[in-house]
DNA sequence: TAGAATCGTCGAAGCGCTTCGACTATCCGC
DNA sequence: GCGGATAGTCGAAGCGCTTCGACGATTCTA
């Protein structure tokens, strides 16, 4: 850096002020510095920038065990976040699960080497959380606990995602309607979009009319099947599912088939929070409500970002809806109907090239 | 750390050795050190440290574009990284692909953030591994381009993993198996994985005995369901494939049943270099030959450490086999026999607790 | 038992930047 | 035309560590 100072015959001081835009520079200084710089081939240490100022612009994604769902969704959080961190010329460092212990963080936190973190899978109550505003230390949400005052996040908009969902369904004549969603043991733990969706569906239906039924039910195919064998036996009436669980999906297919049922002629299955990804893997290709995660990645990533530039500016929060694709899981119901014309089936995906 | 020095007694060069063990310390002085950082609540500052020392234990991990297979294993690629890194004391940035431009990544490199890093999807011929093998940066591969000469690296092993699947249908009684690949502009483009199974499959063939046929692909179920009706009109005495194309297997699994052949007992079908989690979504669940990922992750980690904190050991290279788990999609083909005992459905995944 | 080797410790000099206070030159309003 | 802003620049003091050379105190060796 001195010897850029000395190429362009300013003191080490405008130098770093050309670079940083911390003081005014004239165009014709800061011209003649960018050269020099280019010249020698100079970049700024990171190492010692992060040390004199305080500010690493580095920042950590808590990132959870990928447990349930498909892993896809989780992939694009991380990939779209460490994107979103490039853009605004910070940088994305994972800290895995292991990290996500009360003390760990704090020793973590204290050691300065990010200056903000950003919280994935935030339970209703979480001890991260609660870390984090004590020491007060900087960080952003995907997802959201009990007590959002004051602090940054975004979420699924899980009211809205099950709303259209069910309105969809009702829309095709749908009368009655069952929910599965992931395990009674995540609920009890307070896992927000389980929580969220399990009070979204009542509502959804009151709102579009018609019947629901709703069930807990295990990430395993196996679980799948046996709950929805439940289900058919006490409701056989019911002409349409919506599940949160994708992991069970196989299993509620089975279900559906063992009836003698065909989708989507005599049954119609939706998957929410999900991902196109795996739908298209199906056959028929599933009718998703996919999850924006590219979206809500790159907005916890600016909302921390911001948060960490102007103190002054008000946290924001956000929620994004789930988008829904209908693909081949989804029609009128036929069941009863004399003459079936059964749908063509909906082979998806073959919209990537290569 | 001056008061932790003051409060133990001792200078403030001495925490450093304590903390560093770079120079002998008593272990009486040792533990009054560690008594006062602990009532100090203190912990050394990151930055000051990687400038100090010009080493900052962070690397990074050059991320591709995640646009083939299904995502679950880069997934896993990424969170075991991160697990591994945290293992030796480091963390771990993701740089994704908008980085990998050569320019880019030499004003990363020589940005001093990261000490070294780990390069995924690494084509044939890359010229990131020629970047950084000309400005002499530390890096490991997952995967490997074709001269590998002084440079540490895991890959899947390609040969073996091939081997196994095909001596695997071949002892059920196939005589004529199929190979989807992925796309001819895969191969094209110098992309390790199509290229060294490509070439290991006639090889198999041939110490297996029977006949093989093989095919590009594109990574849709379309493309997949095209080519197998191509495949099946040519040669209707295939009874088994293997594909390491993911994106095309309901496709495969179309065409098959087009045929009027069942799964596993007409027709077989295994996915080589691809994921638990997906075989399980399918019905009947897959025959897969399972990419270790954890296992690739954790060691392109290591290797990439030890290379950095000890340099005169010679780099490793390793050669992972993938797993073949044996689920539903697989058996003895039963196609033309007179009498057929269909075999039981199989609903795999209900391992995970939860 | 002198000299060498080793152990444990200290003080000080940086690592490559940012930032503060100070200084000069220029511009403005009245 | 004079006081007070403001623009543009400089020198120096750190940021919190590591590491080097030095030095007294032990221990070993012939």
């Amino acid at each position: 850096m001195l010897d850029v100072a000395k190429r362009a015959n300013v003191a080490l001081s405008t130098v770093s002020y050309a670079l940083n835009a911390t003081r005014p520079v004239s165009e014709e200084t800061r011209q003649r510095i960018f050269k020099a710089m280019e010249d020698l081939g100079y970049r700024p240490h990171a190492m010692a920038r992060g040390l004199a100022s305080k500010r690493s612009r580095i920042i950590a994604l808590l990132f959870p065990n990928p447990e349930r769902g498909l892993g896809i969704t989780e992939l694009e959080f991380v990939t779209n976040a460490a994107d979103a961190a490039r853009e605004n010329g910070y940088n994305l460092v994972l800290w895995p699960s292991e990290m996500h212990e009360p003390e760990e963080l704090r020793l973590f936190a204290k050691q300065g080497l990010v200056d903000g973190v950003i919280v994935m899978e935030v339970r209703l109550n979480d001890e991260r959380i609660n870390l984090l505003r004590e020491i007060d230390f900087p960080f952003s949400m995907i997802g959201r606990c009990v007590d959002t005052t004051g602090i940054g996040y975004v979420d699924i908009d899980f009211e809205q995602t099950m709303q259209e969902a069910v309105a969809y369904l009702a829309g095709l004549g749908h009368k009655k309607i069952a929910f599965l969603n992931q395990s009674q043991s995540a609920y009890d733990n307070g896992y927000g979009p389980v929580f969220r969706s399990q009070a979204a569906f009542p509502k959804a239906i009151q709102t579009a009319g018609g019947e629901g039924i709703s069930r807990f039910c295990r990430p395993t195919p196996q679980a799948g099947y046996e709950i929805c064998n439940e289900l058919f036996a006490l409701s056989p009436d019911i002409t349409a599912l919506i599940t949160m669980n994708e992991r069970a999906v196989p299993g509620i297919m089975r279900a559906i088939a063992d009836q003698g049922w065909h989708i989507p002629d005599d049954f119609s299955l939706v998957v929410i929070a999900s991902s196109a990804r795996m739908a298209e893997m199906m056959t028929p290709a599933l009718t998703t409500s996919d999850i924006a995660a590219a979206e809500l990645s790159h907005l916890s990533v600016d909302l921390l970002i911001q948060q960490l530039e102007e103190k002054d500016s008000a946290p924001l929060q956000k929620l994004v809806p789930c988008r829904l694709v209908i693909r081949g899981s989804t029609g009128a119901c036929l069941r009863n109907a004399a003459e079936v014309k059964r749908q063509p089936l909906v082979l998806e995906g073959d919209k990537i090239p290569e």
